[in-house]
DNA sequence: CAATTTCGCGCC
DNA sequence: AGGGCGCGAAATTG
């Protein structure tokens, strides 16, 4: 079943049951937040899997944010906006209405800011009345929103493979909800250990704009060294300059072009550049801006990198740095559950290329410790190496040199990616294991290829079109691998997420209700950061994801469930394996850490 | 002066 | 010496 959603300007909700075809079957009912709680309650609590609603609405992050808020949690739904952009681009599809019809409402570039849970005008602005297609075969009443999904129904149901789209469209949107949550939740942040760590790196805090005494240690030899008393090593120019006239050839000011060099200058340099990125990305500025009441909320973009990563926005939540991982806390009586999956890409690629040597390599050990002992390289940094080169397409160096070796030992896994690296330089498109399917190149791009043909072309034309046929190479390279491990990442959150609801809680039932009734109903109240003053909301009193990073998760748990947790992360990961590939024999392996701070995982 | 681009570096 | 990002500060442009 499904349960259409919409929402109305005035902050009630639209809701119309579907059937499995995506026609309704009964009335338009209008509810409040309250009704729809109750609606969404006695619908969920009541069927099982299969038969519990799958939720349909046009963007996840605006609506479910304000469900949340409300204290409703929902098990499964269909993202239109998510599944729209897959079914446009798919290779699967390309027949479809869907794919067939010239850009539309649903194209538009997503400006979905989610920024907090107020009801913003949707993609039509529709009060309930303008949101009707006068011209749909399902009467008059149909909305442009259902229509748009009987539109993407049609366009899985006509797929070259359907089951795999439908895979993918539910982890998608799967992936949209643990996103929501995330964000409400937030990752435990201990803001007195933050300062702590920052104050140990730089020195005691001080004003915006002014140098920690580390800092400024630094900079005065780094000014002794280059005799240049009045440099600001911030500025690239001036600290390219001073580095010249100081007989250093360098062509740049980046770090691993210094570290080449002999020069009194450039270690307290190099230490200086290490903790200025330190002090402008993460420090206490960072920690004002972005960590309330003892969490830090990032606000996560599923599907905002096009091979189908998630990109984020605001706070830099995917590259927070090693040196203040320290400061993720579990809160008392809490753990946090770090799993992350070892060497992902390279599997993936194994079973994308059902090349059985290559699984076997990582069949129950480091993959890259499974190539050397293979005998294929000598050492495990050659096989990482080798492998990063083989999915990025590198051509010389050491990673050059070795992948000879490494299409003897690999030649499905190798000729996988060759394959793809060539359809992207004739400018075609390549798919991953689900059915995303890589952009086309631009316009820019295809011109300087026609014009490489054209009589007149110089041999200036010819080489920069075929640099930029390597370039694209590289990318679809990339992409069929990138893009694959995203989705087994996606199957492996979704799949946890639906295995921590499951949960049954531990001890008596009591001792679970009083929890959760306090943790409702008393602000504070239950295990808490220090700082902490926001109420918690029910389902933040069982264990939680709190964070996610390409290819690892944290959970946060109280104690008593950890090992089960644990337990459910790993069963997890062989599901997605399976839901990916069948019963290819490839491991995904996990190194899973049950842990009190983010700092003390690998 | 504000807006945009570039640089450099963090993460996978 | 290769793929994908986001961000802050400096540098450049309008």
């Amino acid at each position: 079943m499904y349960v259409l959603v919409r929402q109305t300007s005035n902050g009630e909700l639209l809701v119309d049951t579907l059937d499995d075809a995506g026609l309704p079957i009964a009335a338009t009912r209008c509810l409040t937040l309250t009704e729809f709680r109750l609606f969404v309650s006695s619908l969920e609590s009541t069927t099982r899997e299969p038969a519990t609603p799958r939720w349909v609405w046009e963007d996840t992050a605006r609506i479910y944010s304000v469900l949340l808020t409300a204290g409703i949690r929902v098990q499964r739904c269909h993202d239109l906006r998510l599944c729209h952009v897959i079914l446009k681009n798919s290779a699967l599809t390309t027949r479809s209405e869907l794919a067939l019809a010239s850009p539309g409402p649903w194209d538009v570039a997503s400006a979905t800011t989610s920024d907090q849970a107020e009801p913003r005008a949707t993609l039509f602005d529709f009060e309930a009345e303008d949101d009707r297609d006068p011209v749909s075969s399902a009467g008059a009443a149909e909305s442009r929103t259902a229509r748009e999904f009987r539109r993407q129904l049609d366009a899985v149901a006509s797929a070259t493979e359907p089951g795999r789209l439908r895979l993918l469209l539910a982890a998608e949107s799967a992936g949209a909800l643990v996103a929501a949550e995330m964000r409400y939740a937030g990752l435990p942040w201990r803001t007195d250990v933050h300062d702590l760590l920052l104050t140990e790196e730089l020195g005691a805090r001080v004003a915006p704009g002014m140098r920690p005494e580390r800092l400024e240690l630094l900079a005065q030899r780094i000014r002794l060294e280059l005799g240049d008393a009045t440099l600001n090593p911030d500025s690239p120019q001036e600290l390219f300059r001073a580095l010249q006239r100081a007989g250093l050839a360098v062509t740049s000011t980046r770090g691993w072009e210094l570290k080449k060099l002999q020069h009194p200058v450039i270690e307290p340099l190099l230490q200086y550049k290490k903790l200025s990125r330190l002090l402008s990305a993460n420090g206490w500025t960072w920690m004002e801006s972005w960590v309330v009441d003892g969490r830090f909320h990032p606000d996560y973009v599923p599907g905002g990198v096009v091979t189908g990563r998630w990109a984020t926005r605001g706070g830099g939540a995917l590259q927070l740095p090693k040196q203040i991982r320290g400061a993720v806390v579990a809160d008392d009586g809490w753990k946090l559950v770090v799993a992350d999956a070892a060497q992902l890409e390279p599997r993936i690629l194994a079973a994308l290329a059902q090349d059985t040597s290559m699984a076997k390599a990582g069949r129950g050990t480091d993959l890259y410790a499974g190539i050397v002992s293979s005998g294929v390289v000598e050492t495990r940094d050659h096989a990482k190496v080798a492998m990063l080169g083989a999915m990025y397409g590198a051509t010389t160096g050491e990673s050059g040199r070795l992948m000879p070796r490494l299409a003897r030992a690999y030649p499905r896994a190798i000729a996988l990616t060759e394959s793809a690296a060539r359809a992207g330089e004739r400018g075609e498109i390549v798919t991953t294991r689900l059915g995303r399917s890589s952009p086309i190149p631009g316009s820019g791009w295809q011109e300087a290829q026609a014009q490489a043909y054209d009589p007149a072309a110089t041999a200036i034309d010819e080489r920069r079109a075929r640099s930029q046929a390597r370039d694209w190479g590289r990318f679809t390279r990339n992409f069929i691998v990138q893009g694959s491990a995203a989705e087994w990442a996606l199957c492996w959150m979704a799949e946890i997420r639906r295995e921590l609801r499951a949960l049954p809680a531990p001890g008596s039932r009591q001792a679970d209700a009083a929890h959760g009734a306090l943790g409702q109903l008393v602000p504070g109240a239950g295990p808490a950061n220090p700082g902490t003053t926001r109420g918690r909301a029910p389902f933040d009193a069982t264990p939680h994801l709190v964070f996610f990073l390409h290819d690892e998760v944290i959970v946060h748990t109280p104690t008593a469930q950890a090992a089960a947790v644990a337990q459910i992360i790993v069963t997890a990961a062989e599901t997605a394996g399976r839901l990916l590939f069948g019963d290819f024999p490839v491991d995904f392996m996990l190194t899973v850490a049950t842990v009190d701070n983010y700092g003390q995982a690998k």
